[in-house]
DNA sequence: CGTAATGTTGACTTCAGTCAAAGGATGTGG
DNA sequence: CCACATCCTTTGACTGAAGTCAACATTACG
């Protein structure tokens, strides 16, 4: 795969402890932004369902994820659970906190992040006010998805849920009808970011698969047979 | 009221077109922003119920809210609708979005707001990268609580909901328990933004105040006279 | 002061949740 | 390589919280 091709923190010389983060993975940064950062870089992997820290933690570091999936979530004392959203590769990690950490985030598969001391993040911004700039863009993005999914989840049926995810998903990584489309989180996880149970999730797909809106190759799979009944499904 | 006391274009020369805009409610940003601002501000009253824009609009201006109270809200074309946020003075308004704002904005009660040109905006971030960083964090925080927020709508009762959304604004606006706490939006409005129906909404408010836990002294009043059964109900 | 808009309450319905069981996949150790 | 154990997913039967529909009460406003 041509993911592996780049380290991101190129040729220059002081990427102390940064290794193999390929470059295109950086994703939203420039390559400019990723060596600024990359001074300051270090390393980080996580197994599939190990925590890179949890709400309340002290937010001392920031993240950004180079290889791999994290979900973000939030816990009631309970334990019912909110999964805010899928980190893929570019994306930034704790960039909306005070003191402390107000969720927690768990790799959904073997994951590869690079650490910045927050403070350190802080004093690169200060000097290159065009990675503030970027770090702005990226929070007004994930904002924008913020809101897309309150309507999800304040004002949508299951269907029209499963229906948006997919769909989301697939334009996310830029993937057709017909084509296959990985996806590594459990039904559980999906019910927990969809605020549903397993069990209606489980059911959604099945009636999916046989309206054949969608196939499921595998249970970490799925094809988009037909967009524009799934657009229809999804209700906007 | 004090809060009609200074105006935010302070004695600067520069203020043109912008009238009295207190200057303690331009609330997160800094005096120095507000100077540096002032200079394209340019007012704009809105009366309750009027749009200040509307989802798809080009999002040529971003705002500050000055003065009332403005909803934000994303539409289902079936009319569906999900409140994402209510905005106070100081807050800022449009930060998130490419080309077209992503939501509509409209008027709970009487509203003042500044209007800035995005690309004036834009210069002006460049000329003060403080003014940018101040934009992150408020970026930052409306993140923060936009996950809150999911959490609420994907996993809370309806009870627990409201509860919520009680004491946030208590917290928000600093109000202690016993004090009449004013909720200038309508049960509508209230419904749209929690995910529920108004006769959900209704009949909550009603148990609750049965149970003793709030005081409904007219319906856009409320007091907490239970703060710890309340939180309680909250779930979290 | 009358009319329209907003809010409350009640009766009934429905969609998603709960509980339960069985089917499949994955992995470990004999 | 197979037997067993565990975990995840699917399916079915039933339940319940919130939605819908309807009537009435209250408020706000021209």
């Amino acid at each position: 795969m041509d993911r592996q091709a780049a380290n991101c923190c190129g040729a220059r010389a002081d990427c102390s402890g940064c290794e193999a983060r390929p470059l295109a993975l950086c994703g939203a940064l420039d390559p400019a932004d990723v060596m600024v950062m990359s001074s300051i870089a270090q390393p980080r992997k996580l197994a599939a369902g190990r925590q890179l820290f949890q709400e309340g933690d002290p937010a001392d570091d920031v993240f950004t994820l180079t290889e791999g999936m994290l979900k973000l979530y939030k816990l009631m004392p309970d334990g019912r659970r909110q999964i805010t959203g899928f980190m893929v590769p570019g994306d930034f990690i704790g960039l909306a906190y005070g003191q402390n950490y107000v969720y927690s985030a768990e790799a959904v598969t073997a994951t590869a992040a690079c650490r910045f001391k927050r403070s350190a993040l802080l004093a690169k911004m200060v000097e290159y006010p065009e990675l503030e700039h970027r770090l702005l863009s990226l929070a007004s993005n994930e904002l924008a998805a913020a809101q897309a999914q309150m309507l999800l989840l304040g004002r949508k049926s299951a269907r029209e849920r499963l229906a948006s995810f997919l769909l989301g998903i697939a334009e996310r990584r830029g993937i057709a009808e017909g084509e296959a489309m990985p996806l590594p989180m459990s039904r559980g996880d999906i019910a927990d970011f969809l605020g549903l149970t397993i069990e209606t999730v489980s059911r959604a797909f099945t009636i999916m698969r046989k309206e054949r809106l969608i196939a499921l190759p595998d249970k970490h799979s799925v094809t988009i047979t037909d967009g524009d009944a799934l657009r229809d499904a999804a209700g906007d």
